[in-house]
DNA sequence: ATATTTGCAAAGAGTTTGCATCATA
DNA sequence: TATGATGCAAACTCTTTGCAAATAT
């Protein structure tokens, strides 16, 4: 693995590399049995019970692409005739959540998602106002300004969220940014 | 007025300034005249109608302190006997939002506040997981990341929004801290 | 065997909406 | 006086909870 800086990023030039991972090397399935493995030992060290339906929603999460939310997970599943109940999908979020597999995201008012963690690089988002789009990118100084923040104040950080909020490079909205 | 960068803050190290305002030598009860002058004009131009109930909103907004949300809005106004519905407080915070003369915040998945965004710098929030406390900061960096990202992705970008949490400065929130 | 997890339905919080009444322009 | 604003209660969305049945240890 290449040597990265404290916010797990190179250089915020390297924007072709967002979307991979430290461990890019590895296949869905490689990361399903990995994540699988990590969430064995979690439950085995809380002593929390390794059911088939934790198991199958943390798989589904990970064989998805991109940002979701719990009504969303519940859906695919069903529509792959798994059976499994809202509450169950909320109550294995929050353990996932717990364990640190899944992430929970605020990109706007209504618009909480929960993304994978494994395997995935440090970065914020760029989020579109007229189509949603989220997209990812990783600058370095959000690090530095964290540690700079942190002393002067004396805060221990242990989390940051940096959201920017426009118009995509779209063309549709492009031309909506321009009205306004 | 100074010269201010376009982050609207000269230094990170201008902190004891970050509750200042652009116009600090204004008393509130200037700013108050201000803002229902300005809230006057917008309400013209959109053929609104200025009816008391939404400048006593606006008032009581800008005579109090802080982040506040909807419902302590509802219940500060209900306690000085001045008869609001809650439909009203929601319906003028929007035309409020609109205009900006409020800002809307979000802080954390249920923790949604507004902030009075008239004669105040921009700022970005450092939030206790502990105590919920709310602190301010400001760091042009920020901005000139904004500006990075804007050019690199062609994203026209309107709005941040950056949020610190960790553990504030407060001993029983650092010894929390220190368990985990 | 027994304590946790699950699924269902009902409850809950926070916000929005429909509609009759009221008030601004 | 005509249209927009208001207040009330009901509806709505998303999430949580209580409890009986199922299941992992």
């Amino acid at each position: 693995m290449d040597i990265l800086d404290g916010a797990g990023c190179r250089s915020i030039l390297n924007v072709k590399q967002l979307h991979g991972n430290y461990e890019s090397y590895m296949t869905i399935k490689d990361k399903i049995n990995r994540v699988k493995q990590l969430f064995t030992e979690y439950l085995d060290q809380k002593e929390l019970r390794k059911t088939p339906v934790r198991f199958s929603i943390l798989e589904e999460i990970y064989q998805q692409e991109g940002h979701f939310d719990a009504d969303a997970l519940y859906v695919s599943m069903r529509n792959r005739n798994f059976k499994v109940s809202r509450a169950t999908i909320y109550n294995t979020l929050e353990v996932l959540l717990d364990c640190q597999l899944i992430k929970r995201r605020q990109f706007g008012e209504n618009l909480g998602l929960y993304e994978k963690s494994y395997g995935f690089k440090q970065h914020d988002h760029l989020i579109c106002a007229d189509c949603n789009r989220i997209m990812e990118f990783c600058d370095p100084r959000v690090h530095i300004i964290q540690q700079m923040i942190e002393s002067f104040y004396n805060f221990k950080i242990t989390d940051h969220s940096l959201n920017f909020y426009g118009n995509c490079m779209n063309k549709d909205c492009q031309e909506k940014s321009n009205v306004h």
